[in-house]
DNA sequence: GGACATATTATTTTT
DNA sequence: TAATATGTCC
């Protein structure tokens, strides 16, 4: 056919040899390992368009899975500039909005509904479930905790951390495997199971069940699963090295491996950086032994950075041992030298840093969004914003708090969730005081003893407060008066034809608004403006929502030639879009609950900062990156750990690669000699990885450094000299002094102390060291022992 | 219920 | 150091 010959060759443009190759793949597995900067976007949307236009794939039949939900809006624009309306039947999204989506869709199933045998895995969970997020979570795991009345050898964040795991290793409670020695797993097992009970009696679920959940019906149904196999012929996923294992098992429930299934993934273990998450490595190092038979395509050639940058990240990711081996190579020039900054501490580094972006962007070849600084933690962002504050470079900061995590915006969206689930109780928690309307603590706690004594939610036992024991008439007026306002919300969102008029009616009965502008302050007058912001982004949604369905609707009717006639046989196939008949408002909580801010926007004209974690996939003219010392850069935890050559170091480095990769044409590698860290002053030595990387490749020109630093041994040689310096910072010394004695700073056991509170005492014991050091005091006065921060203390 | 003091704890962060 | 959590008092 000529039409399709023509799109073909259109598709192929500019792609070498083995992105066609990716491209072009017929049926089956298809693993692309795709080096940074080699261009494996363009092949998965170019491969989507290809099996649409050219092979006559049904667009409805594809799922484009990505990892992020930049990630999946920038393909759906790309796929609509390729395509046209015919994209919008595409399902390109995260694996948790998929799976949101299908498992609604699945619970609504009739035949699911009247299967009992399934109660055991849903816990009568119904399709209007709504989505908690880690706040949510913490609140129940600490009610969990109560409940079962576990030892309190756990912290709640030490427990949700584990319950997370468990669910990313795809594991229900009752799967879950507890030696009977194992005291921590049987605390985890516990509360996981109260846990489960709690979030399913307010009808909602956890990101982990999102995925779980459908796994775990999706095995005990096998002809509800096979619906689905059909539907997704082709299944795609981007950044496959970030998968953790659910997913990976539901990747294998839909497409599994002795069908050989057409499912193509495409990532870099490499670049893998979530391990700490539940992401694993091993899904796509494994990939061709568990999908066997499956074509493997390396994409090396890189399209980004000049030679040196990768040179650079090749010496240092080469060391790591477990990886596919593969060599990104450029026909870009050689480039620039890396340059290396060294300087006294964190604040010179910044300066430093700033001087430069000035000067690069007073040479005119870069400009100032051209240009991006990044580090290991968050903490490092502070002096950076200073010093480019004062030397007056526009900068933007990346990430920071979203839009949505402000705490009026939670409530806001506490008591949407609440409208669409009256039984969702962390939310009737979250807001029943909020505004202030004299529901106090003991109320609070009053009825939810009462509730959990009845068995129902907190809002059914607002519906009749007399009959809670032990409160005075004017708690139960409270609760009468608030179980009146969420029942009329309740009703309202039944109606509500979109979202906007469901988030006004909110705002108004909640009076959400209207206490914050009473109180007038600048602070909360601000936050009433974020409120009308969040009315507005419900605005929006309705917007978008009717003009998508605009599209979906006007794509049977106009020319028909462009969407493929479906054979006979298929007719039983559902292809309706994933999201028909989604209530909107149901629709918009989906939305803000899954899609954190809307763009965290690189600026027009603005240096970015952020955190190594946040630069995987942007790319920069310019690259700074700060902090490269042993304990900052790699961080302290992988020094420290068990195995300091194990997978947590390896993780390191490849975020150090990421780092390396995303620039352009220039690399600057910052380095200080001592930087201030939880007001303890430490001296790091230069990071090993920077070490690794050959010096050949570095410009030593002596004008350009703070200190001359000799030509050979540029890093490692100078380790000891520094903390004897002359010129050395003027620095208060006496913590790291005293870091290597017994904590506090020699033997202190039974020195007399006074403490304000307590009065005199005997120190017993010491641990810690640094302004944190504790120690254990004998107080008189029928006090007794007690553990105290040591610099409260005053000789006595 | 809020103000104040005292204690605690510091990766990375998406969905 | 700095941000937050917890506890105590009125």
């Amino acid at each position: 056919m000529a039409p399709a010959l023509n799109a073909e060759n259109e598709l192929l443009k500019d792609l070498n040899e083995p992105q066609k190759e990716a491209v072009l793949h017929g049926d089956g597995p298809l693993l692309v390992l795709s080096g940074a900067g080699s261009g494996k976007t363009r092949v998965i949307t170019r491969r989507v368009a290809h099996l649409v236009q050219v092979r006559g794939v049904y667009p409805w039949r594809i799922l484009a899975v990505t990892f992020t939900n930049k990630a999946a809006r920038e393909m759906r624009e790309r796929l609509v500039q390729l395509l046209g309306p015919q994209a919008h039947e595409l399902v390109v999204s995260t694996f948790h909005s998929s799976s949101s989506m299908i498992l609604r869709r699945v619970l609504r199933d009739p035949t699911v509904g009247a299967d009992k045998s399934l109660e055991a895995v849903t816990g009568g969970l119904t399709p209007s479930f709504v989505i908690y997020d880690d706040g949510d979570q913490l609140q129940l795991v600490k009610r969990a905790m109560r409940e079962v009345r576990v030892d309190p050898i756990m912290q709640p964040r030490e427990i949700l951390h584990r319950i997370d795991q468990e669910k990313n290793a795809a594991r229900l409670p009752d799967d879950m495997v507890v030696d009977s020695e194992d005291l921590r797993g049987m605390v985890v097992q516990k509360t996981y199971r109260a846990y489960q009970r709690l979030l399913r009696a307010a009808n909602a679920v956890d990101f982990g069940d999102l995925l779980l959940l459908l796994v775990a019906l999706f095995r005990k149904r096998s002809d509800v699963l096979e619906q689905y196999r059909r539907r997704f012929q082709h299944i795609l996923v981007d950044e496959f090295q970030d998968t953790n294992p659910v997913q990976y098992e539901l990747l294998r429930l839909l497409a599994p491996p002795e069908r050989r299934p057409n499912l193509v993934v495409v990532g870099d273990d490499d670049q893998s950086i979530y391990r700490w998450r539940g992401a694993s490595v091993d899904n796509i190092l494994g990939f061709p032994e568990e999908y066997v038979g499956a074509r493997v395509v390396k994409l090396e050639q890189n399209y980004r950075s000049d030679q040196t940058i990768l040179d650079a990240a090749h010496a240092v990711i080469a060391r790591n041992t477990r990886r596919m081996p593969k060599k990104l190579w450029s026909d870009r020039p050689k480039g620039e030298h890396l340059q290396l900054l060294m300087n006294r501490d964190e604040r010179a580094e910044a300066q430093d840093v700033a001087r430069r972006i000035h000067e690069l962007q007073r040479e005119g070849f870069i400009k100032y969004s051209g240009m991006a600084v990044f580090y290991r933690t968050n903490a490092q962002s502070r002096v950076l914003e200073e010093a480019l504050r004062l030397a007056r470079v526009p900068y933007t900061l990346v990430s920071g708090r979203s839009f949505y995590d402000r705490a009026e915006v939670r409530d806001a969206a506490a008591y949407l969730r609440l409208m669409v689930n009256p039984r969702s109780d962390a939310d009737l928690l979250r807001i029943i005081n909020t505004p202030a309307r004299g529901i106090g603590d003991t109320t609070v706690e009053r009825l939810v003893d009462w509730a959990q004594q009845a068995g129902v939610s907190l809002y059914e036992a607002t519906a009749a407060p007399e009959r809670i024991p032990g409160l005075n008439t004017a708690a139960v007026r409270r609760l009468t008066g608030f179980h009146a306002v969420v029942s009329s919300l309740h009703a309202f969102a039944q109606e509500s034809k979109d979202a906007a008029s469901a988030v006004d009616q909110m705002l108004k009965e909640s009076h959400l608004v209207e206490s914050l502008v009473t109180e007038g302050s600048d602070e909360s007058l601000s936050r009433a403006e974020n409120l009308r912001e969040f009315l507005g982004a419900a605005q929006e949604f309705d917007l978008n929502r009717a003009a998508a369905a605009v599209a979906a609707a006007s794509l049977g009717d106009e020319e028909g030639e462009e969407v493929p006639e479906r054979p006979p046989e298929e007719e039983s196939l559902d292809d309706s879009p994933l999201t028909a008949d989604v209530p909107p408002l149901n629709a918009f909580l989906e939305q803000i609950s899954l899609v954190g801010e809307a763009d965290a926007e690189v600026g027009e004209g603005r240096v970015a900062l952020m955190t190594l974690h946040a630069a995987k996939g942007l790319e920069f003219d310019a690259v700074f990156i700060t902090g490269m010392e042993d304990g900052v850069f790699p961080h302290s935890r992988a020094l420290a750990s068990e195995d300091p050559d194990g997978e947590e170091m390896a993780e390191e480095r490849r975020l150090c690669y990421v780092g390396f990769t995303r620039a352009r044409k220039r690399l600057f590698i910052s380095l200080a000699q001592c930087r201030s860290l939880f007001g303890e002053l430490r001296y790091n030595p230069p990071s090993r990885f920077l070490r690794e990387v050959p010096q050949s490749l570095f410009g030593f020109a002596e004008q350009e450094l703070e200190t001359p630093v000799p030509k050979s041994a540029p890093m490692v040689a100078r380790k000891r000299n520094w903390a004897d310096e002359d010129d050395g910072p003027r620095v208060d010394r006496s913590y790291s002094q005293t870091s290597d004695m017994d904590g506090v700073g020699g033997d202190v056991r039974g020195m007399r102390v006074r403490h304000e509170q307590f009065g005199m005492g005997r120190i017993v014991s010491a641990d810690g060291n640094g302004p944190n050091a504790k120690v254990t005091v004998e107080f008189g006065g029928g006090v007794g022992l007690k553990r105290v921060i040591a610099r409260f203390l005053m000789p006595g």
